[in-house]
DNA sequence: GATCCGTGTGGGAACGATGTCACACAGCCT
DNA sequence: AGGCTGTGTGACATCGTTCCCACACGGATC
């Protein structure tokens, strides 16, 4: 196998504005407005612009331009892990909207790792991108792309909300909802799997989830408040742990699709019954979660729709610096399939 | 909610080398040679050189640094569909090799449109990429990236096998296996569902059916191989309409996660037993297949290392443009679960 | 004392595109 | 004839960085 010998073009350096200049005969200024549009060229003029550039395959070299007009056309978009659906599906509707409105999108999976997280955002300084959107885990990556004068869109999470565009959705409600869900089937052993309950989307699901509680006058039992890890596999034990008790839930609320994947796993293996012996609601609607049987209750997010959202503010927010901060509160859905269902006789 | 006010730092632009250089009393040129390494610099100057561009919190403009090197550190991935795991995990692969190796990664998601896969290829050379990776729709994007001199590196589907590096997995071996398995459980009248024929991937995977029911003696039914389209719903219908036929197969190969979830759907809605009426075996180990009952037997493949992989040998190709292209094949590996069984006895 | 090192440092020309400015030309008015 | 306008073009400085080159300095060698 040997490697194509490339053609003509490409083999010298590529084509500059300068070698497009010289094959239509006319000045780099002259090119410069035939193509971009911008001030006076006669039309045979641009029409011999237009051609030479096309006959060299001449693209334009972004940094350049960039350096010159000190504004670029691409956006950064910082997710904590690509392969969560839910991530992924949030880049793309990010990487639609982003297409469509004439930007290129630097992407990075931050991993999770605050470390990550940084390096990537001080590579978004260096690249100089028109903005960022986040997913962000601390509040300290907001800070320093603002600092840096990038105008940032924080998305599914929000850490400085009054200073920093947000667009989210209604977690407190969404919890809410789920929790009285089970209430009003009869649930009143209801427990929590979430992943945090100090910051932002976690706070208002715990919160909602208390909420819910409190109407009902049930009062919280701690133990049934797990803050489980990350992962699956964390999630999967503790729920092991908790459903194999002696005093177990008739009904789990598990916060993200991450913690219901495992709490799900842990049914399947314990061998309970959903939703006879216990029930189950989600957050998040994970393909999963429509083909597993039984299928999964879920609070459903439109999550592409979400990053298309963040991106749009995000291009709102670049025409306007000054404009005061806004945060977008995305409506959710209880999506009631065939997980729930009243409490076993006791 | 008002925007914060931003501090003095970044009312004012951005801080250039040149303002590091006064700060630290130096020249630009002492302050480059400190930060990057590259020449002398007595260790107090690189001392006050640090500390300035810290306390400044400068950091350089990529733009100008690409511009002048006539290199970039960054690599363009174009992927089909992000919102299919497969190639948010390629994603996701490639994105954390990219950044253990210092690219920053610029992502499109080309939405399987022509128009879209060429307009990203033509902004990848816009931004003076320093290699591009793809999952191509066409030859043409490998063309016309490499015509640019933009090292390429095509993977899951290889079109320009010989002059372009390529990473895929053992595509043939693959569907040959998973045929193969139904061949010996019993079944004779194996269906394939698949997107298309003519080439690569689909081409390899169909040769590999075909190879399995060859060595079996079986005689190739026409009807029973589906080139369905590209997403679930197409696949579902078509699925419907083969089972509920009055001579349908005992078995089917659903040649990738998108078919195999639309025949999966199909085989639940009509009642069917999988696996004691039929058998299903996929390609592309999907998260649900592990979580439905039955779960799917499947032609595994690390779809993660494959993104890494192709960042790996794009980063060798940077290193050595002129080497001889290779085709990287990774393994793949027949999971038997719980989907596939003899045929029903008639 | 002239020359030659090695060690540092600064000046300045690139890289490719943009856009301001000056200017050229034709046609028209005073 | 001189001035004006409108149309069209080119020279040139600029963006922030790098890196080649020149050069300065102290010490060693002839």
């Amino acid at each position: 196998m040997t490697m194509e010998r490339r053609g003509p073009l490409s083999r010298s350096r590529r084509p500059t504005i300068k070698d497009v200049a010289e094959a239509a005969g006319v000045s780099r200024s002259t090119v410069s407005r035939a193509l971009t549009g911008r001030g006076y060229a006669a039309s045979d003029v641009r029409e011999r612009v237009l051609r030479a550039a096309a006959e060299l395959g001449y693209v334009p070299d972004v940094m350049a331009r960039t350096l010159k007009q000190q504004v670029s056309r691409s956006v950064g978009v910082l997710v904590s892990d690509l392969r969560n659906p839910f991530y992924a599906e949030l880049a793309a509707g990010a990487s639609r909207e982003a297409r469509e409105r004439g930007y290129t999108m630097v992407l990075a999976d931050t991993s999770l790792s605050a470390e990550a997280e940084s390096e990537a955002a001080e590579a978004l300084v260096a690249l100089r991108v028109a903005g960022a959107i986040v997913t962000p885990n601390s509040p300290a990556v907001s800070t320093y792309l603002s600092s840096h004068g990038i105008p940032v869109v924080e998305v599914d999470r929000q850490f400085a909300a009054g200073s920093t565009d947000g667009v989210v959705v209604g977690n407190r409600v969404g919890a809410r909802t789920a929790t009285a869900h089970l209430i009003e089937l009869g649930h009143r052993r209801i427990a929590l799997f979430i992943d945090e309950t100090d910051w932002t989307t976690g706070y208002e699901r715990y919160h909602g989830y208390l909420e819910a509680l409190g109407v009902a006058a049930i009062k919280v039992d701690p133990d049934l408040v797990v803050s489980s890890g990350w992962d699956v596999a964390d999630s999967r034990r503790r729920a092991l742990d908790m459903l194999s008790g002696p005093n177990r839930p008739t009904a789990v609320f598990a916060a993200n699709n991450v913690l219901a994947e495992g709490v799900w796993r842990a049914i399947g293996e314990l061998g309970l019954r959903a939703p006879a012996e216990i029930s189950l609601v989600a957050f998040d609607d994970a393909p999963w979660m429509s083909m597993v049987s039984p299928q999964v209750s879920t609070v459903s997010q439109d999550t592409f729709n979400l990053g298309a959202t963040a991106v749009r503010r995000l291009d709102e927010r670049i025409e306007m610096p000054d404009a005061d901060s806004v945060t977008t509160v995305l409506g959710v859905r209880l999506v009631t399939r065939e997980s729930t269902a009243p409490p076993p006789m006791i």
